[in-house]
DNA sequence: ATGAAAGCGCTAACAC
DNA sequence: GTGTTAGCGCTTTCAT
């Protein structure tokens, strides 16, 4: 018996070698390679030896579509995502994945191209085929409703960033306190008014984002002005930075995430109006840019790790069986750096 | 025979129908389910409807694992990344998980949390267990060799971001032409030199752009002054910038990414450095924000949708059997924008 | 400590 | 056009 390849062997599909395989070529039955491949105790160690050597020699590898039939786990959850294009679900993908990566579970994309119901059943469908134990469901904005129509019976979900507290597990930031600090930065500072370029009118975190923010207003009195909706591209920040920059009245811009902020300060930089002197802009998001952004970024940090976690975490628990729907929040904070500071010279109260 | 759920049935997990459930309240037999949950020819409509049906009231769902088994397919890849923390990364992916989901493929994501090589292996080893039909590794950086010797035999591979274009299939941007435009753009300008804020040491695409840098100046009989070696991060480049932005000879800056030339202009406008009349500053990437920062940033594109498009396209071909390599190199181009410029005053040639 | 048998859910191959 | 048989690779009984 050399330690040659036998040709044959190797030949017909790589990496292909079974339990029986092993089993025969360590003298033992498929059953005992079984027990060894999960470390069940009660295997003689010369055996465990012997079964670890074959399953080395033929490069063994246990098929996971086989163990998945078994044992009805798959050990993989999914993730439905609008797309990777906004900094917020990057990261809470990010964290997902290496919390998963802890839990020795891995992490299936399913992307959604755009929030039509028939894109979005369809990453259903196909999910429900995917092979996962559960699912966490980022979706932004509106659709959940037609969409929850679909969902395959008895898979575990969590969603993030929604408005469908009542009917799923959720977990997300705390976007309404985190609009909150926002507003009141700036009103502490002594600003008498505080403009809003918000997220799309569709977003559920925009919508809580701009609710805080006429909110916290009107507790101090004053009548928000008119929204501007962007669509959290800088792009869109710039050109309603535009707008704003024009009126003299305008001292405070609240944006609804960094990259706006990034877009308003451009067009504020653009016109002449300096920062935060003539103008102070605070964003959302904390992204890792925002403190070389000219000036550094006044912002809201968003904690996309914990979310990203708890999400994971949460589902899990559910997958093992837990019951009780328990909704979680995670803090925003505010972070002052430059980009802020008080009006320096008061224009007339009322726009 | 009431059409109730039956209680025993629908109580042992929902959503676990299978086709031989299907069958029996269709009154048929399971390889007629399989058949039409396959959409194969030659079942009468009338027995396809009624299997429909039946599938429906009971919210059969295909159950993937057996599938698998029984294909050998499992209609998804893996995606070993180093992390999903920058921006290229991020853009490839989205790419990936699109194109996959129109082949009607899965993308599993594994992440590397460094790059170690218990970290390393330990991915693959997770991967090999995880029901993939092949591979596409981003890792940037140095390890492979190590890794190499982990892989899974028998799965095909396509690498993005390396330098293994000889042991493995590459996709990748052209990053040294794209640092040769970038050079050559500053050169044409009027610079005499042009500072480098490279990568981390141990990237690829980081070495590629340093050397291609070099030989684009020696080519024009300029001696490239020594590398600064960043790690990706505007706040590297930013610190960086306030080393080169101090030195008055310095008039441009050719840096490896958009963050660290976002965090170099942020450093020289600290300084009172104007961009771009004292110094011109070039990025690598094009990401979104470019265009609104101060001032509107000069860039190399890479076109990370192309890039994982291919990388998709290609492992896909080799799952088919396609033996060949053919390593796919995607152009980056120039995009000019505001913050290169001729310098003002020439500084003394040789610095 | 080890083995034999049975079956997870599905489908390819072969009947009829 | 439809049913029967068999088996993918693994693991959970139940024996021994």
């Amino acid at each position: 018996m050399t330690s040659t390849d036998d040709p044959a062997q190797s030949a017909r599909k790589p990496g292909r070698a079974s339990v029986g395989d092993v089993a025969r070529r360590a003298g033992v039955s498929a059953q005992t390679v079984s027990r060894v491949s999960n470390g069940h105790a009660h295997v003689d160690p010369g055996t465990r030896q012997r079964v670890l050597d074959s399953m080395a020699e033929l490069g063994y590898q246990p098929n996971s579509a086989a163990r998945a039939l078994r044992r009805g786990r798959f050990r993989t959850i999914g993730v439905i995502m609008f797309s990777l294009r906004t900094l917020g679900n990057v990261n809470t993908i990010n964290a997902i994945t290496l919390e998963a990566a802890r839990a020795d579970y891995s992490v299936k994309l399913i992307p959604v191209r755009e929030h039509t119901i028939g894109q979005v059943s369809g990453a259903y469908n196909r999910l429900s085929e995917q092979a996962v134990d559960g699912v966490i469901i980022i979706l932004e904005a509106h659709l959940l409703d037609q969409a929850e129509l679909t969902l395959p019976p008895g898979l575990p979900v969590v969603v993030i960033d929604s408005d469908a507290a009542d009917r799923y597990t959720v977990v997300d930031s705390d976007q309404a306190d985190g609009a909150r600090q926002a507003v009141e930065h700036l009103l502490g500072l002594g600003h008498r008014q505080v403009w809003h370029i918000a997220g799309p009118e569709t977003s559920f975190s925009a919508t809580r984002r701009l609710e805080a923010w006429q909110r916290t207003l009107r507790g101090a009195g004053i009548e928000p002005p008119p929204v501007l909706h962007g669509d959290w591209s800088n792009e869109s920040g710039h050109s309603h930075g535009l707008t704003l920059g024009r009126r003299a009245e305008v001292t405070a811009i609240f944006a609804g995430n960094d990259q706006m902020a990034l877009g308003a300060m451009c067009a504020l930089h653009e016109l002449g109006r300096d920062i935060p002197g003539d103008v102070s802009v605070i964003g959302f998001d904390d992204m890792e840019e925002a403190t070389t952004f000219w000036p550094p970024l006044t912002t809201i940090r968003q904690d996309f790790d914990q979310v990203g976690r708890q999400a994971l975490q949460t589902l899990l628990r559910k997958v093992d069986g837990e019951q009780e729907r328990s909704n979680v929040v995670v803090p925003t904070s505010l972070i002052v750096r430059k980009s802020t500071s008080a009006p320096e010279r008061m224009p007339d109260a009322h726009p």
